[in-house]
Parts: C-alpha cells; sequence; structure tokens
DNA sequence: ATCGCTGCAAAAGTTTTGCAGTCGC
DNA sequence: GCGACTGCAAAACTTTTGCAGCGAT
C-alpha cells in the first residue's frame, strides 16, 4: 500500500516538480491506475502533498502546496480528488477542529493524534490503546467502528506543567 | 446541575412557550442567573429545545425549535447563545459528520455515540470504556483530554447481519 | 439608567455543483 | 476518439461579525 510514504520521505527536500523523484511519481501514478483511476499530474500531486507533509494537510494547505508546482490546478478539483480518494481509500478524513477538515495518507499503522487546546501541539497515539475500545465494541454492542482516525482534544504535558508553575508561583 | 434534563423530560408533549412548564422555565432561569449570565427568552428556549430532544440537535434545528415559540429569534443569537452555554459548561458540543456541529446538554452522565453509516442510526455509549482511555493517556503521555464527547462511526448490529443475510441469500 | 443581549445584514470561510473544454487512456 | 477529469464561476452552506437598538437587571 505505502512505499508511497517512503518514497514520499525520500523527497522531503525536493521542491523541484518531479525531476528528483520519478519514482515516487511513478509509485503513485501505479497506484492510481491498478485502482483504475487515471493518473493525472492534480491527483498525482495530490497524493504527493500528502505524503511530503507526513502528516494531516487541510484541503487549503494541499491546494498551496500542489500550485506551488502546478499553479493552474483548482481547489475544487483539489476537493473532487479527495473525495475520490477518500472513496479509493487512499486518504483518510478528519476533524481536527480547524473549522476545515484534515487529510491523510492511509497508512499500514493506524494511529490517532491528541490536539492540546492549549498550544496548538499535536502529537500522535498508537492505536493499540483504541483497538481494546473497538473490540470491546464489537463483542458488547455488536456495532463494527469503522472511523479510523480519532482526535482527542485536551491539555497536554507541557501545557499542564506550566500552568501549575504559574499557580505555584503567583497564585493570583 | 441537570434537573433541567428531567424537567425537559416533562414537557416532551408540551408545545406551548411556557404555559405548562412554569416550573422548566424557572429552573433553567435560575440556573442561568446563578451563573451571571441573563435569563432572555431565547437562552432559555435554546436550553428547552436541547432539554426536549432529550439528545443533540445542529443550530438550525434548535433554531427551528426555538421559532416556533419564539418567531422573531434569529440564527444569530443561536450560535452566540450556544458560545455563551458552552463556555458556561452547561453545553456540550460534537461533531457528528452531518457537515454542522451537534449541541446536547451537559448532564451528569457523560456518554459518547456512535452512529452507523449505513442506516443512520445513533445509540449512545457509556463513558467507561473510555474512560480507561483517558486514565490511560493521562499517566503515559501526561495528555489530559478535555474532549467530553466521542462520536464514533460504523457499521451497527442491525446493518451487519442485514449486510450478512444478503450475501448469504443472493451473493452476487 | 446601564450595559449585555438581540436582530438584522453582510461578510467570511469551507465545500459543492453546473458546464464547457481538455487530456489521459 | 471517448469519457473521465479539470478549470472556472457561481452557489450552497455553516458560522462569524459590526452596528444600532432593545430590554433584563
Amino acid at each position: 500500500l505505502n512505499h508511497l510514504n517512503q518514497a514520499a520521505r525520500m523527497t522531503q527536500h525536493t521542491s523541484a516538480p518531479t525531476s528528483r523523484a520519478p519514482d515516487l511519481h511513478r509509485a503513485i501514478t501505479d497506484r492510481l491506475r491498478s485502482l483504475g483511476l487515471r493518473a493525472t499530474p492534480q491527483r498525482v500531486l495530490v497524493l504527493a502533498a500528502l505524503g511530503d507533509a507526513h502528516g494531516h494537510l487541510r484541503a487549503d494547505e494541499i491546494m498551496r502546496w500542489v500550485a506551488e508546482r502546478y499553479p493552474t490546478v483548482n481547489l475544487a478539483t483539489i476537493y473532487r480528488t479527495l473525495d475520490t480518494l477518500l472513496a479509493a481509500g487512499l486518504v483518510t478524513q478528519t476533524d481536527l477542529g480547524a473549522g476545515a477538515a484534515s487529510f491523510e495518507l492511509t497508512g499500514e499503522t493506524r494511529h490517532h493524534h491528541l490536539v492540546c487546546e492549549r498550544c496548538g501541539a499535536v502529537t500522535e497515539m498508537d492505536d493499540a490503546l483504541v483497538a481494546s475500545l473497538r473490540e470491546r465494541l464489537l463483542c458488547d454492542a455488536g456495532f463494527r467502528v469503522s472511523t479510523t482516525h480519532l482526535a482527542l482534544f485536551g491539555i497536554c504535558r507541557a501545557c499542564q506543567e506550566r500552568e501549575h508553575g504559574l499557580l505555584g508561583a503567583a497564585q493570583e
């Protein structure tokens, strides 16, 4: 599924369209074709953007990334492409509370995100903890969870310590 | 906190403004005042709507409910009221994947929702399962989860059986 | 009487859609 | 060449905001 991720990571420092990463371009193209989808430059670049980011991106961020190397691209196409990729299972959608949806390459390692409401830091969380919850729901309620990604909001350790420090020093 | 819920449920069949439920109106009013908020008819009705629904409502649904007994209400007020009630902790916000946010009365029993992607059924899930996840995160990662509500999407038991039935009978 | 709250209208922001033309296969 | 896909523009939709005036305390 995702040697795309690895190939993409290899080109993180590259900014040229596809000159330095013909292998990535090729891998993405093959993947799309194997799913019966046309490998248009727009689609390839959307996948490349998500691979390069190695994390979640919003539609407008993808738009900017792609537009840098394919200036005539249109935002509507980004959205339509993301719909297609979602349906194909290549991409995962999430709401990280930014007002707009975020998208991520579907990796083989399921993981989730912890979003700090104070400092905005986003850290990854392993799926292990959630896996037991999923199994429990399937056994107890017969509910088969398909949600692949969870975003939990709260206060990260750093911000908690910062807060405690303030409270301890100058309690007002 | 929420004899509001109980009082609200008592008036589920009532449609008159507040004539048949002076106790509910009074309870909500007192609650708002005790928090230093003005008990305007708009605010009281928003809370009454959420209590009557005994579940999650979107802003437009609240709007419709309130407008039925207070026609001059404005949608902007609904949003501003919900902001206020969120800040006061009387209300909880969730994304149930409907494109718009959903809101719910903050009850003393924390619970979550399982949303079936096939039939749209929404069932409640006890917080017990999630509680352990929360504790784990606090211990392991030092992350204090503040997300009070979780929406998990998937396939409910009924739809799974329905699907299996079809597959078993006429596998096409 | 004060000032928080509301109604109205307009704006901001994200996402969708119709249509004509283009380009991958 | 065919049909899927794209660009463009406009619309649909949720949510926010400025401002003048009303009304709860």
